[in-house]
RNA sequence: GGCCCCGUAGCUCAGUUGGAUAGAGCAUCAGCCUUCUAAGCUGAGGGUCGCGCGUUCGAAUCGCGCCGGGGUCACCA
């Protein structure tokens, strides 16, 4: 709809400016107006600020430029048939505003060519197939994801969902941190419990893993490979408990994961880069760029070349590689697949973490808008309005698990994308859990389920639509009905705006918005009446908004419930 | 102390990238079901947009300086 009215505007853009400035011509191509909806109710259906857009440069009052614009508009309206297939009337505004009022029925169209693209409405080609790689969760396969994990997955899954349906080629992707300290004290702390089982002394290491999880995989491990284990040397049979441990734990990863309605594309191993010397190879070619030294026996990167505030190590005086360097291994390994834009999530403890990065990045060629880092912030769980402490101490609520089990998938994932990635997440079990009007999952649900229902009553199956593409489009003039397919027409926008500022709660938002419409219409106007070409349009309309919310939900990954 | 995020209605948050009279939900109060789902709709009250200065025709939005809350500043991962 606004697509169509920049469209004519624009067609008109060259004569408006030749007539303003005579003397000066101005390229058309320079001028960068909006055409939104007025934020005031009886300013008509779409507005544009080119009055201001063109008063800088004119040096005249906004008021002044609108009213002239507005009289060579009307000349064309009396003329152009596409004008006046879709504008009824234009008005100036106060500070220099044009207001729009559009044919009533004309952007009633649209509903067939929503119904047509079905499944597809919405898509478009805005990403043309640009491939990014959306690196997500990576959590250590130490213990159960939890909470902060369990908003990264909701995000980093629903953006990929969001950049695939826009065009561009995502894939996701976990790192899996199978190397290093705490890996190796995972394989102990296994091995400790093991011990105890066998009534075998061991000193439990001092900063191991305590979760009783552990005695449990510990048993496991005992039921597969028997005492046989305690003849073996340490180091070996710890070996052997660690590669039990990590894979049962990703194990259960991943079964928390698929729950959630998460499927990684990847699981990319840091032992491999290890094995595959990548990470030697990265800091040579850092070398080989002058980017790397060596001071107080530890290997540095320069880091301060591209911005950072100091210097970082790469390789301690111990020997042992610090954290950076896989991780710049990782990401030059990333690139070299062929993706041409990376995404991360990561929690909020390693925001300071980013310049380091982006400055990698940089030293190995590539450039800093290449890759986007998420700093995704902290949920606090509420029960009954206070906080739920979450430690691991025995008994309190921790893992993503239980709050699925608790609120179920659905609200689970819906509250986790409801608010910014960078604001702080309140998220109240009690609201979540309940059945009710207060909770707004169920808002966007009950409206497709209400739909559904209608169309039931109308004894329509589900798939057949070639009907309805007859209905007589004359019949839609209810203001709730303009306004829900303005909404509608939306809705690639939306998902292009979500894509493009990485922001799924957009979706939410504009989900809300469109229940809010059809439930409105609803209160007021009957879809199935004695008036069968009504009725018929009406069906059409609804069908195309259970469309649009359906659609929706998929991008969130909500299910949208025919009954509830 | 440096850096990052936040500060908008009693509470939780939006504010379409600088536009018109700052909006939702919850909570409070008052209404609406003999007809397609009341998990819904309509209305009322509720605001110094943390404070100040600046840029602009125009600021919740941009800049600078304060105030307050949270986070982070390792040869930890």
């Amino acid at each position: 709809m606004k697509n169509e009215l920049k469209k004519l505007v624009d067609r008109i853009l060259p004569e408006i400016l030749s007539e303003l400035s005579p003397e000066q011509p101005i390229d058309p191509k320079k001028i960068d107006y909006d055409v939104d909806l007025p934020k005031v109710k009886g300013h008509g259906d779409l507005s544009i600020n080119l009055g201001f857009q063109l008063s800088r440069m004119l040096k005249k009052a906004p008021f002044e430029i609108a009213t002239h614009c507005l009289r060579i508009i009307e000349k064309k309206m009396k003329v152009d048939a596409d004008w006046q297939k879709w504008v009824k009337s234009v008005t100036v505004a106060k500070p220099g505003f044009l207001n729009f009022k559009l044919v009533e029925n004309s952007a009633a169209g649209f509903l067939i060519d929503m119904a047509k693209a079905d499944a597809a409405y919405g898509k478009s080609e805005f990403g043309k197939g640009k491939r990014v790689l959306i690196e997500f969760v990576s959590a250590n396969p130490t213990g159960p994801l939890t909470i902060a994990h369990g908003r990264q997955a909701a995000l980093g899954d629903t953006l990929a969902r969001i950049l695939n349906a826009v065009g561009f080629k995502a894939d996701k992707e976990f790192y899996l941190n199978d190397a290093g300290r705490q890996i190796r004290l995972l394989g102990e702390s296994i091995w400790a419990r093991f011990c105890e089982l066998s009534g075998k002394p061991y000193a439990f290491p001092e900063e191991g893993y305590k979760g009783t999880y552990l005695i449990d995989i510990a048993r496991e491990l005992k039921e597969q490979f028997g005492e046989s284990l305690l003849s073996k040397k340490s180091a070996e049979a710890i070996d052997t408990a660690r590669q039990f441990g990590v894979t049962k734990i990703l194990d259960s990863i991943k079964k928390d994961l698929a729950d959630m309605r998460i499927v990684f594309d990847n699981y990319f191993s840091e032992k491999s880069l290890y094995e595959r010397k990548v990470v030697e190879e990265v800091i040579e070619r850092l070398r080989a760029k002058q980017l790397v030294f060596e001071a107080e026996g530890a290997v540095w990167f320069r880091s301060t070349d591209f911005g950072d505030d100091k210097d970082r190590v790469l390789r301690k005086s111990t020997g042992e590689n610090t954290y950076l360097a896989p991780d710049i291994a990782y990401h030059s390994v990333k690139f070299g697949r062929g993706y041409e834009r990376l995404v991360n999530l990561w929690g909020p403890d390693h925001h300071g973490y980013v310049p380091r990065l982006k400055a990698a990045c940089q030293a190995l060629g590539y450039s800093k808008d290449q890759i986007d880092v998420l700093i995704v912030q902290l949920t606090t769980l509420y029960r009954d309005g206070v906080p739920v402490r979450m430690s691991t101490r025995a008994g309190e609520f921790v893992t993503l698990r239980e709050l699925m089990d608790e609120v179920g998938v659905d609200a689970t994932r819906f509250f986790f994308l409801m608010r910014k990635v960078d604001s702080h997440l309140d998220f109240d079990l009690e609201l979540a859990k309940k059945q009710s009007d207060e909770n707004p999952v169920y808002y966007l649900q009950y409206a497709h389920a209400r739909i559904s229902s209608i169309l039931a009553y109308a004894n329509r199956p589900d798939e057949q639509v070639d009907d309805l593409m007859k209905a007589d489009l004359s019949r839609i003039i209810e203001p709730e009905e303009i306004n829900l397919i303005k909404k509608m027409s939306e809705f690639p926008e939306a998902l292009v705006q979500a894509a493009t500022n990485l922001e799924p709660y957009r979706i939410v938002d504009y989900l809300r918005e469109l229940a809010a419409s059809f439930h409105k219409f609803y209160a007021l106007h009957r879809v199935v009446s004695d008036d069968p070409s009504l009725t018929q349009a009406r069906l059409l309309l609804t069908h195309c908004v259970r469309l649009v919310l359906r659609n929706g939900l998929t991008v969130l990954g909500v299910s949208a419930p025919k009954k509830m």
